[in-house]
DNA sequence: CAAAGTTCTAGAACAATATTCTGGAACTTT
DNA sequence: AAAGTTCCAGAATATTGTTCTAGAACTTTG
């Protein structure tokens, strides 16, 4: 049902909308992704096909191939397009915490959000095994350093003012979101109820884990 | 520099040894699963070819498919392979323990012991996202409920000494193992230094978050 | 506004790789 | 020791990833 059409009329060949360059709407690129995902979630990288995908997002090979090198481009940019979203909507949640314990609670909660909001997303960004080129393999890094500077600078405050122990600096994130990424990682296979359940307990948990001498 | 001889002579064709049934040895089959960890750690499951499998086994293509179906016949092999020995060598060391917090502990340092050991099987067992035939899912439910229970056999006692606290029953796993867990990943990822440098920490960490109410 | 340039799309041609098939060797069983 | 089974090799085949050519839609420039 998708491209039937011969190329002789102009129905939908060429682009179809172009002229907003805003923030969503490339269309096509996005279709891709989009239709990458739901094959990838269902099938596995592995066994989906360029045919699947091109058949989903109703386009043609050489649109797909325009847009992106390979098929593990297409991986690739999904995942890179996906941890940039959930970083900065962490992020964003982050910020407007008041003090330590609140910014603790909202990775836990934050974290359960967005999973439970697209979870093919959150099984996307868990199980994939993704052999980054150079160049996304650099820009992976980038958006790491990003992110975790951006965390560092919402709770150093905090471990300056004694809220936060002193731990090594690399033990923080595996403390705080460890278990309600373990947990999230077993709902998502379908091996456990759902995070709203467990969200509080965990959050306290993760709150006991890093908070300073005196609280 | 692999398979050169012709097939006249009686070198290397057809089975070498098999007299011994015993639990190490069924030689070909090992190889080519030793081979595929190596390749899939190094080139990722996707980019690894056959004949990559092949070549480094010092194998036939009959050979290793008359062993496997397909790739990721392989690739589902060898990940029920791992979690098998994973399962068996945690389950043992849990068992030495006399009281909550040794078994709690055991969790934590066996975690750390079996990856240091065997980096690129711990790494394939995260990362791999795995599309499992019927068989393969079957199985690997049969070894997860296996391990579920061992493990309920031996906390359930010190749950009702109190030792341990009163949690839901999924939540256990994710608050003991999770943070550090998430701590090899990142490791094996080469974005964090050794475990062994927080192992006590995450040890003592995974105790408070599960302890009873006394303790 | 027309012409040249660019981006995007389609689908056929091509190449790489997974899988099947045939023949035969080594081992096992009777 | 003969029949049956497991295992292995490598050529043949099928599937799937990638490249290539042509042309449509949009953009820019004179």
């Amino acid at each position: 049902m998708q491209t039937p059409k011969p190329l002789s009329g102009k129905q939908s060949t060429g682009r179809q909308q172009t002229g907003n360059q805003q923030p969503e709407k490339p269309s096509r690129k996005r279709d891709i992704l989009l239709a990458a995902l739901d094959c990838f979630d269902s099938t596995g990288v592995e066994l989906t096909t360029i045919g699947d995908i091109q058949r989903l997002a109703g386009c043609s090979v050489g649109s797909l191939y325009h847009h992106f090198h390979s098929k593990e481009g297409v991986a690739e940019a999904l995942w890179l397009t996906l941890i940039e979203d959930f970083n900065d909507t962490m992020l964003r949640r982050m910020k407007k915490a008041k003090d330590g314990k609140e910014a603790v609670c909202s990775v836990v909660a934050g974290y359960v959000a967005w999973s439970v909001r697209q979870p093919k997303s959150m099984r996307y960004l868990h199980a994939r095994d993704i052999a980054f080129s150079p160049a996304g393999s650099a820009r992976k890094k980038e958006l790491l350093d990003h992110y975790i500077q951006g965390v560092f600078g919402i709770f150093a405050p905090f471990v300056r003012a004694g809220e936060l122990a002193e731990l090594p600096l690399h033990a923080y994130v595996p403390l705080i979101s460890g278990p309600i990424e373990s947990y999230v990682r077993r709902w998502l296979a379908g091996e456990a109820p759902t995070p709203r359940q467990v969200e509080a307990l965990f959050a306290q948990a993760a709150w006991n884990a890093v908070k300073g001498p005196g609280y």
